[in-house]
DNA sequence: GTTCGCATCAATCGTTCGGTTGAGTTCCGA
DNA sequence: TCGGAACTCAACCGAACGATTGATGCGAAC
């Protein structure tokens, strides 16, 4: 462990990133090579830089998306670990992360040891989670949660946008009864019992999204 | 100007604080005197130190939210100022902060000199607002009878829960009718027709947030 | 000192929603 | 070929929702 670990750091928020700094600095076996606040930017630090472990957070302003950073800088050539630091533990973000391979997924309210720790566990290829995404990954993995059919999926999509049970038929060509048993098998699915609930329950689990 | 400005940084990320730590520490007219994790621990920091300015994050995991931790500090005896800090600019979050009578309102991605001179001016009693923020409220001001009130945005948020009437009444301690007036009122001001619509809508409005 | 916005409550009424039960189709895999 | 999952439809009913009308108190603005 003579040459240290050398880091980037890729994160929207000028506080963020100096905390970051400030706490790997103190590390003598881990060097931060660069700061940016975007994905293309982290891309472009990578072109000429020899990074092991990229830092990144997912949700920025502008520019490219931590997600999107993530899949493109794993899909280099010899890439580096790239572990996502975010203030979110919903499924979809995980599942999001770890889909575009993410080495490692940590929340922001972790201790700086945490952090170090979760650092050279990316460095040297292993997973590290922080505890709480640890325990929702296996929760969704033991409980498949009972996958909505794509029938399903598409009522939810429509629902969302304040259609009612009359519009929903009308523009999936049913009859309102139908709708009726679809939204049935919806909440019972998602466990709640309205249609407002089904929504946000729909979005933090990134089975549609808005926008 | 020769004794340095005491702060209080309240945040439940040790990152950010580290990071905020770093930023005023530059500054030699400034001083963190404290920093703590959740409103309780910033209570009991001001019982028994002077503190001008507390920086305030307004989502914090456990603990006394930022919201409840502002109302309490300003109603504490001669108060520092609050200057609340976060990463959302939803009129949800600012109007729940003004009301609880914050000094200022900045968003995370500020930049350190503008955090600096926010912090100075909230040290002299002045307001303190991000520029998104401002707009936002800006906006509000501009067409009053057009803009959510902020019981409104209140029964709003909740509203995305996915709570009936019922529940919002109960939970906001006014009756059933009541809640009808306002859902009136609200759906009327986003032109929609029911409360699906009406959450989508300030969804994507950014009056709410999902979450 | 009156107007206006805001928040509160009440009563009524038609509509929509959600729960229940039951049943027909197709299609795929065991 | 049998069974199950997915999608479809129907009828019923109580509960929730949304629209309407009307009313009170309060504070800020003008």
């Amino acid at each position: 462990m003579n040459e240290p670990l050398r880091l980037l750091l890729v994160d929207d928020h000028p506080v963020v990133r100096s905390g970051l700094r400030a706490m790997f600095e103190d590390s003598s076996d881990m060097l931060v090579v660069a700061e940016v606040a975007d994905g293309e930017a982290a891309l472009e630090v990578l072109r000429h830089t020899e990074v092991r472990v990229v830092l990144m957070d997912l949700q920025m302003g502008e520019g490219m998306d931590g997600v999107t950073a993530t899949r493109e800088i794993t899909s280099l050539p010899d890439p580096p670990a790239v572990l996502v630091l975010t203030v979110y533990d919903t499924d979809a973000d995980i599942l999001a992360a770890v889909e575009a391979g993410a080495t490692g997924y940590m929340l922001k309210d972790a201790p700086p040891e945490q952090l170090r720790a979760a650092v050279k566990s990316a460095a040297a290829g292993e997973t590290a989670l922080g505890p709480d995404v640890a325990s929702r990954l296996f929760d969704r993995l033991r409980s498949p949660g009972e996958a909505l059919s794509p029938r399903e999926v598409e009522i939810l999509r429509l629902l969302a946008q304040g259609l009612s049970n009359r519009a929903l038929s009308r523009e999936l060509f049913i009859s309102e009864a139908t709708v009726k048993t679809h939204l049935v098998h919806i909440f019972d699915k998602l466990g709640v019992d309205n249609r407002t609930a089904a929504i946000t329950t729909a979005l933090r689990r990134g089975i549609i999204r808005s926008g």
